[in-house]
DNA sequence: TATATTACTGACTCAAAAGTAAGTTACTTG
DNA sequence: CAAGTAACTTACTTTTGAGTCAGTAATATA
């Protein structure tokens, strides 16, 4: 008779949240949403589908829970620095693209990202909660930092929107690149560094080597 | 009995490929890779199933198919481009990405970019095909485009392997752009032209009022 | 220790889609 | 025009995964 020390499995209600959503956090991150299975979800975090359903009601809800707990504190976090920021507007700009690569880019969070590009079309209820919770929460903040640069003649006068967009472009693409063809890369992987150094650099400086003689 | 004009279907051995092509193209980009329903894709074409399998010998023979029949040829068009230029460097860059542009990003064919970065994780096979047949051959071409540049001196002595980087993050992102949370932008699109001629404007003139006070 | 409660399990249903192959019909050829 | 062939269809098998629910076992309570 089985009479031993340690029952079969125990009852946890509060931490069960917590790992299931880690363990989604994971598994969304290596093989994106539709092609995550809710039974391999639920047994890395140690338990039987069954328990996931009395957590969750379902796969999207259970994503929604992941970005909430994970992608959308650090939109508010990012909207402090640029608020308390005292210095110029090119450090702060710094600060903004490497900082963002410290707190998303360099971690599984940029899997997210990379899911969300990539699936957005076949969710559309997900796509919208994610556009509003991340996107245009995002977007706001970068050109808040531009307009910054602009009014305190630090930059040209650009095109706001536009220049957020250039500016979002290469920062979502490393992402992207960090979870696509990275076998093929292997041996020849990019330094996400380096690019950052090189956008910056070119950001600011243009790839113009005598600037009064461009064409547009 | 059924003894009308019409048969229930023709033998067209020789224009069945090219249909089921087209219409797996389509379908392709519309939904991506693995939510492409084969029966759907023989459905467009106007057969069923059976047919398709009797053309090709699996999805992933179609989808290579596709990309060999629509994208492959535009890379060596590209390189002719390049190879016959004749003015300056930054026309012949204005010229790559704008025509780029035109046969790529401006069609339906950015939907292949998309899908690719979007689902090479979960298709090592397809990744590495199209790793091979397009990616080298599309940074090697603007690898190439910059060192001519760089050779004439029109432009600064930057790091050609990330300055490609910095160059095709954006093309690509506006492809991702075209195919993700289309519908969540609907009442503020992203104006490609905009958005190119923005990102032309500060890759060659940057983004600072006075280039000699770059921090770097 | 006995009983009640509830967190959890695991086997189930249902649907969807890749791939198969036997059978059918259009067309060809002698 | 009759018989052969091959292009095409249709119904099938197999697999996979989301979501459900009746039952089981751990724990709280008295």
């Amino acid at each position: 008779m089985p009479h031993d020390s340690k029952p079969r499995w125990e009852r946890r209600k509060d931490a069960r949240p917590q790992e299931l959503l880690a363990a989604a956090l994971d598994l969304f991150v290596e093989r994106g949403y539709a092609a995550t299975r809710l039974d391999d979800v639920a047994a890395r975090a140690g338990v039987s589908k069954g328990t996931l359903y009395l957590y969750f009601t379902n796969k999207e809800d259970l994503f929604k829970a992941v970005v909430r707990e994970n992608v959308v504190p650090v939109i508010g976090e990012a909207e402090s620095i640029i608020d308390g920021h005292e210095g110029s507007s090119p450090e702060l700009l710094r600060e903004i693209i490497l900082g963002w690569w410290e707190r998303i880019g360099n971690t599984k969070l940029s899997g997210i990202t990379k899911l969300m590009m990539a699936e957005s079309g076949n969710f559309p209820e997900v796509a919208q909660f994610y556009h509003d919770e991340v996107i245009l929460r995002g977007n706001a903040l970068i050109k808040r930092m531009l307009e910054r640069g602009i009014k305190s003649g630090e930059f040209r006068q650009v095109d706001v929107e536009q220049a957020n967009n250039v500016i979002c472009a290469p920062m979502i693409m490393l992402m992207m690149w960090k979870h696509s063809f990275s076998t093929c890369r292997a041996s020849n992987p990019i330094s996400p560094e380096d690019y950052l150094e090189s956008f910056i650099d070119l950001l600011l400086n243009g790839l113009l080597r005598d600037p009064s003689s461009a064409a547009n």
